[in-house]
DNA sequence: TGAACATATGCTAATATATTCATATGAATA
DNA sequence: TATTCATATGAATATATTAGCATATGTTCA
């Protein structure tokens, strides 16, 4: 673990930065799309029918990982494939996990 | 990294569980707390004085955050001593602060 | 016991967030 | 080029969250 522990050392901007990142895991739409990810990119369709919700909310929330540079996306003809652009995001959500499994 | 990682093995309550502990992090007056307790115990005064906030607002976040299990309390007379009560939370944070630094 | 101090809590207003609906955009193909 | 399929987006609504105020509770000590 490296960088600086202490909250003097923090600007307001990095504590508004680290909270922004922690929202995008603080729903379960998210979290579900994240996980669907874990195993490779999909595309649009591919994920509303894994997390069983509608094509605009799915979108809505891609657009937000997107956003918050956790997803990556790329078109191939009429299809966007999104995947995870972020090696932290796996083991954000396993800290997560080990955290509720105790 | 144990345990599963395929969106098919998460119940929904245990999606629900995470996304509720990420948005414990998902506020920077209680990502001010937490770091403020990094370097141990410290009561609500001492909080309030640290990230510069109200007794009030201090009061509901440590509230949530003990809910969710990630500050412990205890009582010393007129004082209420707070104190992180997870291995993870500083991980997890950590994590996060990787990632915005990128 | 009652005044003073530390903390907690109910309520409210302001703000943020998620979902849905309707529609727009973009790409493939008949 | 008109139609169809895939995705994105704006607007409206419903719901959740936050901070602040006022006040309640719990503790100490004169």
């Amino acid at each position: 673990m490296d960088g600086e522990y202490r909250l003097k050392d923090m600007s307001e901007e990095e504590l508004l930065d680290l909270a922004d990142l922690f929202k995008m895991f603080a729903d379960s739409t998210r979290i579900k799309i994240l996980y669907d990810l874990f195993d490779g990119e999909k595309n649009v369709s591919e994920i509303c029918e894994d997390i069983e919700m509608n094509q605009s909310a799915v979108s809505h929330q891609l657009k937000a990982l997107r956003t918050g540079k956790l997803i990556k996306s790329r078109r191939d003809g009429k299809a966007v494939y999104y995947a995870l652009d972020d090696d932290h995001v796996k083991t954000i959500i396993a800290m997560g996990k080990e955290h509720i499994e105790e």
